[in-house]
DNA sequence: CTTAGCACTCATATTCTACGAGTGCTAAAG
DNA sequence: CTTTAGCACTCGTAGAATATGAGTGCTAAG
């Protein structure tokens, strides 16, 4: 079943040409472009054999060949070259990464951003935990009389404050008090173990005081529910149109509304787990309707210990796949090396 | 030049209609609508005074009539009747606005979605210091024994932090000198004066003392620059597709892609600082040469003391000026309630 | 197995035509 | 002086008809 080498060249320069002009390629196309010294019509005879076998299509009797999604699959695990980067966009990236105290968040925008302007095609990001999150210590910190801050530090090295107002004023020992309560019967459980831990000390603890309690743990616990959701994010969903296969605005429509709806719980395979750090999906090999023409290039990376990313690329079937790819692998392995294991957190500065 | 009743009654008709249909607007359709008693003959007499007077325009010889610009102006001005919200669409203002603990920002994005999906337009916003922001106070927090936490609070009482590695250590006593320098030298100041602070202090402190205080310094810089920056960002883009003066995708890209370079500098008329809090821009009252062709309908709020943000909708000339000003100024409204003066704190809790 | 030749298909571009909504003008009516 | 009916004229749009040409599959010869 496996194709002869001439099929293959031929396979390879219609996939490569379609994906150039996004017009069906015709066999005198080929005949230019394969480099074979045959005819016309020899190559009308391998594109016959090809389209039997299902890696081309016909979009109309008398049109050229599109490749069909086998076609690309094909092309993608086998025909591919693997493309460099010039020195222009390591540099680019690499600016575009090494910004000096960013929070995660932004540093991951930033690289959709980044990513999808030097790709031409629209990018999303995901980052969720792997594992279930917990507190590593709470801090308080008195402001003035009516106020203090709370400082939540996640087992993932993530920091969160938040100003809570108390009309009636705190001492400095109560304060320490409610520290301590914090930090010993808080501190290494995940959210819904926090809730029950509330639960049980309501009955047990004095009215003010556990109001103030509550106060903190709650907002400890948005931290969390925070670090374990997958957050959606997308940058240059207009690089959509550029590309003739929505040009029109029926085809458009559904993909950039599906792409606009930040934050949402994540419609793709979940690759966050599998053991592959890259990963292409093409058109009909994706769950969701609105991604079923289109082709989506993820990667993911790790975020610490106990978080990691996605990053993608998406697209019509027709994507320069080996360009994206090259720059896509480039992008998360400068995010592992940048967020992995080997610096403690996240918002660590090089 | 004040204009008759019945030019009024006409022109708004002929405005209302081009709103909702997106087509020039003939006699006919105006005779019915603007329930004068008078036949078609009498409507065209008068439609051709209006246009005389640039009011309406002429796409072509025989077509219907298009308000001008002045049109629309004088019809948001005058004849524009203010729309009521429903039940539902207050709910659903209050229900997106009164999340329990979020930051800024992500109260005023979550504002914009809303906006943006009850208007069917796309959104905006922007927010930023009316001053110079100092800083409040700085505190430290020992972890483990390589980093440490500092929490920068900003006069807006905004607060932020950032974990900071030290390779050596820190014993408390040095915590408690470098908290001591940071609070004595560097509160009150804005960004510029903490760089000059920053620099006398330089020669006249042991080296490894210093590298520390810059660490936090230039984090707190951060903070600031971060806050005194404007920042630019949007909602619900793929609305302007809905409209039909974007299914042109040559008209839809450029505005598109300018509402899609989020963060950069406003390219906006800056109201932050007149007084009105509505504000309606109409096509070629716009500088930027993107939005000549569009719409821009504004409000501010206050954030706390020293900050004032803008939301706006932006849209085709042919806008739902009074629906959209109803919800803006409905959400206006509930944005100061939510971040204004009686609050002493944007991230309070309702 | 390869290639030249040829009839056939079908999407796209082009041209032409017919249609009709809407206008402005004129002249009669109120 | 204002309103209205009548009518010729304009011009963008839709639809039909036609031409074009790239590309195919098949056949038969090299």
């Amino acid at each position: 079943m496996a194709l002869s080498d001439r099929k293959k060249r031929i396979l390879r320069a219609i996939v490569e040409t379609y994906i150039a002009t996004a017009e069906p390629v015709g066999s005198k196309a080929v005949a230019q472009l394969a480099g074979l010294d045959v005819s016309t019509a020899t190559i009308r005879n391998e594109m016959a054999d090809l389209t039997e076998q299902g890696y081309l299509e016909q979009p109309h009797t008398s049109a050229g060949r599109v490749p069909s999604a086998a076609g690309y699959r094909l092309y993608v695990n086998e025909l591919m070259d693997r493309q460099q980067l010039t020195l222009q966009e390591t540099q680019r990236i690499n600016d575009a990464l090494n910004l000096k105290m960013e929070e995660l968040d932004r540093v991951i925008d930033r690289a959709g951003k980044v990513l999808s302007q030097i790709s031409d095609y629209p990018v999303f990001t995901m980052a969720a935990a792997k594992e279930q999150v917990t507190v590593k210590r709470f801090d308080l910190l008195m402001v003035e009389d009516s106020a203090f801050i709370a400082v939540v530090m996640t087992d993932s090295s993530v920091v969160k404050n938040k100003l809570i107002h108390i009309p009636n004023g705190l001492s400095d020992p109560q304060l320490q008090m409610l520290s301590a309560v914090l930090n010993s019967s808080f501190v290494g459980l995940g959210r819904e173990e926090m809730e029950q831990t509330l639960d049980k000390m309501e009955t047990r603890t004095a009215p003010g005081a556990f109001e103030l309690i509550s106060l903190v743990v709650e907002f400890a616990m948005e931290v969390l529910a925070d670090q374990g959701q997958q957050k959606f994010r997308t940058a240059g969903i207009t690089h959509l149109l550029e590309h003739p296969e929505y040009h029109s605005l029926d085809k458009a429509k559904p993909l950039m509304a599906y792409l606009s709806e930040e934050g949402d719980p994540p419609r793709l395979p979940a690759t966050l787990d599998t053991g592959k750090n890259m990963n292409i999906l093409i058109g009909p090999e994706n769950v969701s309707d609105a991604l079923k023409d289109t082709s989506v290039v993820m990667a993911s990376y790790d975020i610490g210990d106990n978080m990691r990313g996605v990053i993608g690329v998406v697209g019509p079937t027709r994507m320069d796949y080996a360009k994206v790819t090259a720059r896509l692998s480039y992008f998360a392995d400068s995010l592992t090396r940048m967020f992995g294991k080997e610096l403690p957190a996240p918002e660590e500065q090089e």
